[in-house]
DNA sequence: TTGTACGCGTTATCAA
DNA sequence: TTGATAACGCGTACAA
C-alpha cells in the first residue's frame, strides 16, 4: 500500500507508448490506432490506473471545470426556498455543456474555513441576490478576473445580469385586483434587509433588498396608499403571521392583499380563513412565483409565474458563453400573469 | 489585455525575493520579516496578483479542497426534501475544518456531460441514498482511490455509513399507538421504488427503498396486519392523496395513521380534516422527521425527531477523518419520539 | 529568515 | 498516427 498511485507515465512506460499518446487515449482528442489504444487501456488496467489526475489535468488545462454559486445565507436557509431550488436546477443544466459541477459557497465563510472564493478552483462564478453584502465577494472573485455573472442584483457596469421584471409584473397583479374593484389593499413584503424582523413598513426608503423594493414599487404604482407589512422570510408561517397582523384591525381589513411570494400568499390564506373570512368571497389574494405551494390544494394562486429554472439556465449559458470569451449580456426576464381561484370580485 | 496573469515568481521578481519567500508568504508556514512581507504583497498588489492560483497549489498539495455530494435524482428534487436540506447543512458543517467545499453531483450525468465523479478534482466523495442505482457511482470513485461515505445506504464492506434506526425508531411510534388502545392502523409510506406510482403495498417484498422497507418493518412490528399504502414523494400533497384513499372507505376506516414522513403526516392530517375527522380525537397520526412542518401550525406532530444535520455533520467527519489516513467506522444513529398533539386515545 | 532546486501529473504543440 | 519537449504555477525539502 505504500505504493505511489500509477500516473499516465507509468503506464505509457507499460505500454511501450510516449506519455503523449497516453494522454491521447485517454482524452479521445486524436486518432489513436486501435492496437495502441488496447495497449494502453490494458496496462492501465494492469496498474490500477483510473484515468488522468483532474488536478494536473485542469493546472495543465487552465480549467477546472467548477463553477462556485455564491449564496448570501446558510445553504439550508438557501435551499428551503422553491425558487432557489428551481434556480439550481436550472444552473446545473445551464453549465452542463461546460461540463462543469457547481460548487456551493458561501458569502462569509466562517474564517478558518478555507474554501472560498478565493481559493476555489473556479471557473466561473455565479452570485444571487447581490445586495450589498455580497459586494466583497463580487470583488474577491473579479480580482481573480474570473467571470462572474449576478442572479437578482446589481453588480455593477461590466457584471451581466439575470433579471425580473418585478415592478411591472407586480404592477400586472395589482392592476388585476383593481380591475376587480379592490380599492382598500394590504401588501405582505419579502424581508426589508437581511436580518430583519417582521413588521410595518413605514418607511419606504428602508428597505434594502431590491426585490422586495421593486415588488412594492409595483404595487404602490397602482394602490400608493397600500400598507405593507415586510415578513421575515419567505415562508408560509410568516405569511400566516402577517395576514393575522393585516387581519386583526376589522375596521381597517383590507379586501385584497397583495403578497410578494407565494408562500407568503398561503400563510396569508390561512390567516384569512383563521379570521374567518372567505377567500376570494371576502378577501383576494395574490401570489409571486408561480410555485407549486405543496398542501395549498385546492386553492389555485393568482400569481405571477416567474421562470425560476430559466433564469438559472440563462446564467450558466451565460457563464459558458464567457468562458468561451464571448461577452454574455444581461438578461431580464418577464413574469406571467395566471389568473388562480384567490381573487374575485371585491366584496360589496 | 493580451498580458499574462501575474504569477507568484512575477511577484517574487518584483519584490526581489526568492519564489519561495514568496509563496511562505502567502501561505503563512514560515515566519517571515515584517519588511519583506510588505514588499511582497505590495508588488503582488502592484501586479494585481490576487493569490496562488488553487489549480496549481491543488496539484502541488494533493488536495483540491472539494467534496463531492452525490445525489440520486434532480438537484432540485433533492432540495425540495427538508431532511436532505438539513444534511446538507451539517455535511457543510462537517467539512469545514478541512477548508472544503461542497461540489453538487448528480449520480448519472447526461453522458455528453464531462464533469463528474470521474473527472471532478474530488478529495472525497458523500454519497446519499445509495440504492442500487448509485452503485455505479460507488465503483467509479471507489476505483479512484478517493475516501467515500455512504448516508443512508448499503455501500459493500469498506465503505462507512451513517445510518439511521429506522426499524426501531418506528416501532416505538406503533407501541406508542397501541398503548393508546389503537388497533386499526393504516400505513403510509415512503415510494416503494424510485419513480414508483402512488398506491397500494400489497406486497412488502417488492419495495426497493430501504428506508421505506425499514420503517415498514418497525410498524409491522406492532400492527402486522396493518395495511399500507405508497406515497409517489414525501409531500404534503402526496400525504393528502394517500389520506383520502385511507378514509375513503367508512366501514374501513383506521383510528391511527403512521406515515413515514412528517409532510405525509401533515397531508394525511388534512386529509382527515376534509372527511371530517378530528385529529386526534377520531383519528391519531404520526410522522416521522421531526422537521418544521410549514403551514402545520397549531398541529405539532407526533413523531420521531431524526438528527438529520448530526448525520451530514457525522458525514464530514468521517470524509476529514479518513483524509487524514484514519479510518472512519459506520454510524448509526437514533431517533428521538416526540409526543405532539396529534395522537390521542384510540375512540371508543 | 531566505534562497535553490525540483517535481506534482498532465496536456498542447509541433515535428516526424 | 505517434513521440519529444516544454510548460502549467506552485510548495517544500534542504541548504545557506
Amino acid at each position: 500500500m505504500s505504493m505511489r498511485r500509477a500516473t499516465i507515465a507509468d503506464v505509457a512506460r507499460e505500454a511501450a507508448v510516449s506519455p503523449s499518446t497516453a494522454s491521447v487515449v485517454f482524452s479521445g482528442k486524436t486518432p489513436v490506432s486501435e492496437a495502441t489504444r488496447r495497449r494502453v487501456l490494458d496496462a492501465a488496467a494492469a496498474l490500477g490506473y483510473t484515468g488522468p489526475d483532474p488536478r494536473a489535468a485542469s493546472l495543465r488545462r487552465g480549467r477546472s471545470g467548477i463553477v462556485g454559486v455564491v449564496f448570501e445565507e446558510h445553504l439550508g436557509t438557501a435551499f428551503l426556498d422553491p425558487v432557489k431550488t428551481l434556480m439550481m436546477d436550472g444552473l446545473a443544466e445551464g453549465v452542463a455543456p461546460l461540463g462543469a459541477g457547481l460548487l456551493l459557497l458561501r458569502d462569509q465563510e466562517p474564517i478558518s474555513s478555507g474554501s472560498s472564493l478565493t481559493t476555489a478552483p473556479l471557473d466561473a462564478a455565479v452570485l444571487i441576490g447581490c445586495s450589498g453584502l455580497l459586494r466583497e465577494s463580487l470583488d474577491a472573485v473579479r480580482a481573480r478576473g474570473i467571470p462572474v455573472v449576478v442572479i437578482e442584483g446589481d453588480a455593477g457596469a461590466g457584471v451581466p445580469r439575470i433579471e425580473l421584471d418585478n415592478r411591472e409584473a407586480q404592477r400586472q397583479a395589482a392592476s388585476h385586483l383593481a380591475s376587480l374593484g379592490h380599492a382598500k389593499v394590504a401588501i405582505v413584503t419579502l424581508p426589508a434587509r437581511s436580518g430583519w424582523e417582521r413588521g410595518w413598513i413605514l418607511d419606504d426608503t428602508a428597505i434594502m433588498i431590491d426585490v422586495t423594493r421593486e415588488r412594492l414599487a409595483g404595487a404602490h404604482d397602482v394602490f400608493p396608499d397600500a400598507v405593507a407589512y415586510a415578513a421575515a422570510g419567505s415562508f408560509i408561517d410568516e405569511g400566516l403571521a402577517a395576514g393575522r397582523a393585516i387581519f386583526a384591525d376589522h375596521a381597517a381589513r383590507p379586501t385584497a392583499v397583495i403578497a410578494q411570494s407565494d408562500l407568503l400568499a398561503a400563510g396569508v390564506i390561512r390567516a384569512a380563513e383563521e379570521a374567518g373570512l372567505r377567500v376570494p368571497e371576502d378577501v383576494s389574494v395574490t401570489g409571486f412565483d408561480g410555485i407549486v405551494v405543496d398542501g395549498l390544494a385546492p386553492f389555485v394562486l393568482t400569481t405571477l409565474v416567474q421562470p425560476a429554472s430559466e433564469k438559472g439556465r440563462a446564467a450558466g449559458q451565460a457563464v459558458a458563453a464567457m468562458l468561451e470569451g464571448a461577452d454574455a449580456a444581461s438578461l431580464r426576464f418577464t413574469c406571467t400573469f395566471r389568473e388562480g381561484n384567490t381573487t374575485g370580485p371585491a366584496p360589496a
